[in-house]
RNA sequence: GCGGGCGUGGCGGAACGGUAGACGCUCCGGCCUUAGGAGCCGGUGGGCCUGACGGCCCGUGGGGGUUCGAAUCCCUCCGCCCGCACCA
């Protein structure tokens, strides 16, 4: 007789020893006849302890696993770490713990729970990124990326966070402020090292349409890379013989241009006033904005400012000259950092039109007040008066191609990845730099270059790696003269743009990966992580496998065929933090209850892709229903009921027996849409079926009906759901086939027939599910409630959906 | 400002255009028990009529529309959330 407790601590690691025993999880890159399913999570960044959001991520993808792999499939559910990053490097700062050994730490506390939760995860691909196994394939990457002229160095305007004491990637700057630390970041122009993403601009914003993504990062990603179709014109200053090129999207407004504007940063401002009366005005406003920070700057509520130049610009269509001016409104990023400006039909431009006094001249009749930027009729456009503006749009563009002043461009707000970081815990940047011979690339038989120890990790502007003398200087590869290595890092987002193809080859020594292992897994089948990775993250790693797709290396360019985003857990309503002291802590939560209570929950508690709130009270419940399951179980196992189904069922086991097969038709199609919630109150509800009947069914429906639901609960609750199968069948669940429903089974022979009455319910009753559709709208008008609605009225009409219900439309 | 999403009991949430509120929490009642914070069974949107069985009305942010029938589709307003934002 079984012990009549639910007791997850014994039960627990019980399994997890069964499962370690027989390498349950583990697949080997040799083919088999099984199709492969690659369930891939986004690797965590291991700080601290793993918190409750890492709980759900992992609980979704392992249910995805879990199925996948009963459903015939060779599963890839592998594991590693994002290590190198600030916050480890910071700690280092304040502790003078190597960031190495509090990384190494946390890593083993998220080993630690992952096993504890018992995470479906083949540990023998598991790496963390910031082992020189791994990261001299970043390196070597890098290199492939520099030698294909896709890595490059360059000077450029570049986010610089003072706090921090290094620059930032465009994608790490949140109004303005430092992604990480939250201080407000400068503008520096610093020689960097860039990957050109805009290169493939167009290709991650056309492949988007071939990937099952959520709609709403794919809206994310679409907006960011920005694209705007245009025209650039040129704008010829003929006092000092120059042409300044501008990107519109607007060439049917260019004989509304009244003014032209350029930006604080671009090359020639103080070039064009010199020698005009503005030199000085203007020599003060550059460097006034220039000191601005990016927030204040970016306001676009602030009033307009900006300074005239003292010169003109002649447009093109018309000869007009225009009067020149600096302002910050205008960016030096975007487009050619100088726009013609048209008052009428810009709200920035007319706001600037309208502080300094200037014309401002409709040329389109869009029926409406200025500024507008409805369409219409062109007016003092000169030949192209009366057109419509979307047609003039055309013929100004083909205009300005035949005479040589400008052509049809596209735009994109997207920008070149700056990838350096002044920082110490990162990749070493794979480049050596020499007097003679320049930028020079260390040679791939000399990787990994490894990242030194070092006794300070402050930043002072420069990497810390610039001050170990010793590993800073080297011979130059190529000429063998004294030389110095690159001393600034990574950005980690490089560590992570490729870790999913290492999983597919880990040990590989030789190479970054073998082409034949990367081509059996790849894509992602399914990829699972946080909507806060929507764009840097998934954006890069779609760069890469592009990039390395054109190089030959790969043969996937999209590489998460599908994505699955989920919400964050809050408590309270709010999102958990420290300060808030609102946090759960799902150590806590599994040590407690059991890792099976804590998993099944947080998917019960709602839709995995929204938002959900934690409650304390709730787990009970989940707790509860996990108890029920089990101890039903370890009765009827004790009472020695058979697990397979009565042959032919009557009363109320064959009620029972067709719950199950309801619930397997429930849950399967639930797994498929990612409803873990509604699957979850299927099992419920079979559990809570199979209690009430208890005394009158017998064994067999019973012990069929108990080890459904284990199976059916196995991917949310592994644990219990492995032991209670166990228990009625002698078998392991995880290498069972995924139940199918008998169609017969999910048949009733009657069923609740709704009757309404000009669309309100008036009965309901039981009716045969054979009757036509004439036999239940007879059956409808007999119903007794129904006729008290119905006589005396005339019936107008009779709608019937079968199997549902007849509404009798009356007058 | 632009783009996307959401609004359902006391709470979390269910509902191919077809029984609104599955399942869980909470609360209430019953059984079991020396006891029960254990377990099992039942009830739990609001109002009204009825002795009871039962019945009627209202109800998915507000208003309007399409439909035999709307939480679901359309229009409009209100509120909340997310993303982007002086991008020419």
């Amino acid at each position: 007789m079984a012990d009549h407790r639910y007791d997850p601590r014994e039960i627990e690691p019980r399994w997890q020893a069964a499962w370690e025993r027989e390498r349950a999880w583990e697949v080997s890159n040799e083919p088999d006849d099984r199709p492969k399913a690659y369930v891939l999570e986004m690797l965590p960044y291991p700080s601290g302890e793993p918190h409750i959001g890492h709980l759900k991520t992992y609980s979704v993808g392992d249910a995805i696993a879990h199925f996948r792999r009963r459903n015939g499939y060779r599963v890839l559910h592998p594991m590693g770490y994002d290590a190198f990053g600030l916050p480890a490097e910071n700690h280092a700062i304040k502790t003078g713990v190597h960031p190495r050994d509090s990384t190494q730490a946390s890593i083993e506390a998220f080993q630690r729970q992952f096993r504890a939760w018992g995470i479906s995860i083949d540990w023998t691909r598991e790496f963390g990124t910031h082992e020189p196994r791994y990261y001299r394939w970043t390196q070597w990457i890098f290199l492939q990326l520099l030698r294909r002229g896709l890595a490059h160095r360059r000077e450029a305007a570049v986010k610089w966070c003072p706090n921090d004491a290094t620059v930032l990637a465009n994608e790490q700057v949140v109004d303005g402020r430092c992604e990480r630390c939250g201080a407000e970041v400068e503008v520096r122009q610093l020689e960097q090292w860039f990957f050109r993403i805009t290169d493939y601009a167009d290709r991650l914003l056309d492949d988007l349409d071939s990937i099952e993504w959520p709609e709403h990062v794919k809206t994310m990603q679409r907006n960011w890379i920005g694209r705007s179709e245009g025209a650039e014109v040129v704008f010829r200053c003929e006092q000092l013989g120059i042409d300044y090129p501008v990107f519109t999207t607007r060439p049917d407004t260019l004989f509304g241009a009244t003014f032209f504007v350029m930006a604080p940063e671009h090359p020639d401002v103080l070039r064009l006033a010199a020698g005009t009366d503005r030199e000085d005005e203007v020599r003060e406003y550059v460097n006034h904005v220039l000191a601005e920070s990016v927030e204040t700057r970016g306001d676009a509520e602030k009033p307009k400012t900006g300074v005239p130049l003292g010169r003109t610009v002649t447009n093109p269509v018309n000869g007009e000259e225009l009067p020149m001016f600096v302002a910050d409104y205008v960016l030096m990023e975007y487009g050619t950092g100088a726009i013609m400006a048209v008052p009428a039909h810009d709200g920035r431009d007319h706001e600037f039109a309208r502080t300094f006094g200037l014309p401002i001249r409709r040329v389109i009749e869009c029926g409406e007040e200025l500024p507008c930027t409805g369409d219409g009729p062109l007016v003092g456009s000169g030949p192209f008066d009366g057109g419509h503006n979307r047609e003039a749009y055309e013929e100004i563009v083909q205009w300005l191609d035949r005479e040589g002043r400008g052509h049809a461009s596209v735009n994109y707000r997207l920008r070149d990845w700056l990838v350096s970081r002044q920082r110490y815990w990162g990749c070493p940047i794979p480049v050596v730099y020499c007097e003679e011979c320049g930028i020079v690339p260390v040679p791939e038989a000399d990787l990994p270059v490894v990242l030194p120890d070092v006794e300070d990790y402050a930043p002072r502007g420069r990497s810390p790696l610039a001050a170990a003398e010793d590993w800073v200087n080297v011979d130059c590869p190529a000429c063998g003269r004294p030389a110095r290595r690159e001393t600034d890092t990574m950005d980690t987002f490089v560590d992570s743009s490729w870790y999913f193809l290492r999983y597919c080859d880990p040990d590989n020594e030789g190479a970054a990966w073998d082409r034949e292992a990367v081509d059996m897994w790849m894509p992602v089948d399914q990829y699972i992580g946080g909507v806060e990775h929507a764009i840097l993250h998934l954006m890069y790693a779609r760069f890469f496998a592009k990039a390395l797709t054109d190089m030959d290396l790969l043969d996937v360019s999209e590489p998460f065929r599908a994505l699955f985003t989920q919400g964050m857990v809050t408590k309270d309503g709010a999102k958990m933090s420290k300060s808030r002291g609102n946090t759960v802590d799902p150590a806590e939560i599994s040590d407690r209850y059991g890792a099976d209570t804590a998993r099944c929950h947080i998917l019960f508690i709602g839709p995995p892709d929204q938002d959900v709130d934690w409650s304390d009270e709730g787990v009970e419940g989940t707790h509860r229903f996990l108890a029920r399951l089990w101890r039903l179980g370890a009765d009827l196992a004790g009472e020695g009921a058979p697990a397979g189904p009565p042959a032919d069922a009557q009363g109320d086991d064959l009620a029972l027996v067709r719950k199950a097969h309801w619930a397997i038709e429930k849950v399967t199609g639930d797994m498929r849409r990612f409803a873990f919630n509604t699957a979850i109150s299927a099992v419920h509800e079979l559990v809570n079926e199979t209690y009430r009947v208890r005394a009158t069914a017998g064994p067999g429906a019973l012990g069929f009906a108990a080890s459904t639901a284990a199976s059916l609960v196995f991917p949310f609750a592994p644990h219990v759901g492995a032991d209670v199968f166990d228990r009625l069948t002698g078998r392991a669940v995880w290498t069972e086939r995924w139940p199918e429903a008998d169609p017969d089974l999910l048949e009733t022979d009657t069923f609740t027939l709704v009757v309404q009455v000009n669309g309100k319910v008036r009965d309901r009753l039981e009716a045969p599910a054979s009757a036509s559709p004439d036999e239940l709208k007879a059956l409808a008008r007999e119903a007794a409630n129904v006729r008290a609605h119905v006589d005396g009225r005339e019936l107008v009409k009779e709608v019937v959906v079968p199997g549902r219900l007849v509404n009798l439309v009356v007058r």
